[in-house]
DNA sequence: TAGTGTTTCGAGACTGAGAATCAATTTCAA
DNA sequence: TTGAAATTGATTCTCAGTCTCGAAACACTA
């Protein structure tokens, strides 16, 4: 389950600790160390990473870091707006970044675990036109399609041959 | 969390049980007592059923069930095709009858919990077609629409005054 | 019907993700 | 600098679900 990660512009890490800066201020919360490491080691990469892979990313920087910090970590994130966590098929939540981002779905290749996103009008507007007709109002979906992706797809249909 | 949960028709339980029985003989599996007890349990309620619910329903025709039992006929029940596994928000797996159904996704009413299943050939078309600008192939997929019913919603809006 | 090799049973231990607890430490306004 | 309040890391707890194990049930044969 290998995962291509290249780094997150680094403008975005910056909004996103300013505005948690506030954020804390205002209600009163702290700045701390831990936090502002574990902020960066969050932005510092695209993608949806587990609890599980920010841990490793945030003891590469300083061992000494918990994991019970890194999960109220991001559960303040979260509550900030500035992740969103997703519960894909595995059973672990992964975050991601949500600063100034908009509501999109997610295909995830079941192969090596590569998630794409996507977004599409068309798709929500018939979502609502169903909710409409059963008398609900909705208040948030999820849409997850997954299968192989190009790649794994490929290897599937081309594979090595065994030595 | 109520459900109404009006009783399935026998026909089907039956049609399940031999199914089942089938496949059991097919791989070498033994038909037990506590097998047929809790398919007939599972096959005698409409509606997605968690676990816990089932292993209560059980309990109900021989309190001597034990609820690993419950969670091993499931899972050769959702092997043999007669039941689907759902993860839907809450972290609990609920299943639901699967014998003879084709795909559907489901609204789900966070105030009451609950579970309304729906078809819409068009999203399942727009849903290929993103895919396939992604080079994906879809395995399978999951649409889930939360918020609040018809009824949970007009309580909502004429709420009762408070005393 | 008894004998025999598997499979399955129930109870309870175990697992993994995540939340709660707690004593010790850190933050920050005064 | 002080000290109340928030935070930390370690640990425990919870919850859903799986695994283990000795005992019991099943299916098949003689």
């Amino acid at each position: 389950m290998k995962r291509a990660v290249p780094p997150r512009k680094p403008t975005t890490a910056a909004a996103a600790r300013e505005r948690l800066s506030s954020w804390i201020a205002a209600r009163g919360l702290k700045a701390t160390r831990q936090r502002d490491l574990i902020v960066d080691a969050f932005f510092s990469q695209v993608g949806h990473l587990s609890v599980e892979e920010l841990v490793e990313k945030a003891k590469q920087r300083d061992p000494s870091i918990g994991a019970a910090t890194v999960y109220r970590t991001m559960k303040i994130l979260t509550d900030a707006g500035l992740a969103s966590a997703r519960h894909f098929e595995g059973g672990q939540t992964r975050y991601e970044a949500a600063l100034d981002r908009h509501h999109h779905d997610h295909l995830i290749c079941t192969s090596c675990g590569n998630i794409v996103e996507f977004e599409n009008e068309r798709i929500e507007e018939l979502q609502d036109r169903v909710a409409q007709e059963h008398g609900f109002s909705v208040t948030h979906h999820k849409l997850e399609l997954y299968g192989l992706c190009a790649r794994c797809n490929q290897q599937q249909s081309h594979p090595k041959p065994a030595r």
